[in-house]
DNA sequence: TTATTTTTGCCAAGTTACGTCAAGACAAGT
DNA sequence: ACTTGTCTTGACGTAACTTGGCAAAAATAA
């Protein structure tokens, strides 16, 4: 990907000179675990994800992004018309927009 | 979702005049847990979906595509940024089929 | 070398998803 | 009303997957 979830903090970490060690235990998982995390073989839980925002002073919500577009690349990535799923997906949630919004 | 896959082979199969327990018997599970693909409370494995499109008749790729974007609406439908992670994840497809085209 | 950090493999525990069973709703026919 | 067939639902056991920790090995620095 162009960035994952397990880069952006690893840059972000790396920028602060901070240990795996010291996230790991806010995070209160080894840092092991940790590890596994930034290389994408472990993914952190949706609750990590802002406490990590938060110790790395980044947007909680740019982080989240990062997150979830992995989870969903995941899925998408060995299908053959990947685009075409995701241009569904966003007509369907553009669709229910609006349905809500109108309520 | 504007039609999840679930709705599609239902409308297929009452188009065919096929019940439930025959589709079940060839994806070798019973009517109930073919009754529950259908309404969306349980998924079918990739392999399944394949099976369904020769006896439904229609194209594979067309209940992939439909398979998969639900798969990728569960994960995003309760984000705040929905499109925007679409957005991100398709850009990162197409950095992708650029590289490999190239290679 | 020694110390520190990062990484990996393996296993136990936890979580999720699946499929079956049993029971019930509903409609059509007798 | 009784049957027959289809569909639906919830509960339950279990299979499959995911997670986290431990221990030990690489990598990196001092």
């Amino acid at each position: 990907m162009s960035k994952t979830f397990g880069n952006k903090i690893r840059a972000l970490r790396e920028g602060k000179q901070i240990p795996q060690r010291q996230l790991a235990a806010a995070l209160e998982i080894d840092t092991a675990t940790y590890c596994k995390i930034e290389k994408r073989d472990r993914r952190a839980k949706r609750e990590q994800v802002t406490v990590l925002a938060d110790l790395l002073e980044v947007d909680s919500k740019e982080l989240i992004r990062l997150w979830s577009a992995d989870k969903v690349y995941d899925i998408i990535a060995e299908e053959e018309e990947a685009t075409q799923i995701l241009n569904m997906v966003a007509e369907t949630i553009l669709k229910y927009q609006d349905k809500t919004a109108k309520a």
